[in-house]
DNA sequence: CAGATTTATGCGGTAAACCGTATAAAACCG
DNA sequence: CGGTTTTATACGGTTTACCGCATAAATCTG
């Protein structure tokens, strides 16, 4: 299972699946990247927008990188953008 | 060579590279995703925030994905952080 | 169930990223 | 070189994501 994400909620459930594998609260992650843990909370719920300079700040903090490719396969739902 | 982005700025140099890859200019890609040439061109340069939301349109629209995942090398310069 | 931890939500304020529009600068090409 | 296309920058205005702080709701744990 790879973990692709194209949308703001698929974002955030890979950024909890990952902060909860290393064991770590809402709030020590955010005391890790100086952001609050309310900010923390919506990005996992992706239910706002989020700023790209967040993210970037969390998956630093739990050593994740990102990869941008070509989207690998065809099945794509329409109303799961957002 | 892999498409690994950890800062705002690699993550511009991908976007510009498939962009490129398509035959767009920023002004059609602009179109395409209801943003303006103006914001295309910012988040491609990497000089300042963008919104998560910015990012995942012009993704979207040039049928790319991100992949979340744990730091493949150790080597990571502290500097290059944003 | 009770208490503790964790996560979600709310409010007013500030910073910044977006908008439209416009133009300047750079790159491309005959 | 001159003209066209492309990319970068600017200004004022609007939206929104962040902040601190606080609290409510949900989830673990004994």
């Amino acid at each position: 299972m790879e973990p692709i994400a194209r949308t703001p909620k698929q974002i955030g459930a890979e950024i909890r699946r990952y902060r909860r594998k290393k064991k770590l609260s809402q709030t020590e992650l955010a005391a890790k990247t100086k952001l609050r843990q309310a900010t923390i909370s919506t990005l996992e719920k992706g239910q706002t927008g989020t700023q790209l300079r967040t993210l970037i700040d969390i998956l630093a903090a739990l050593e994740l990188e990102l990869v941008i490719r070509p989207r690998s396969s065809a099945s794509e739902k329409i109303e799961d953008l957002f």
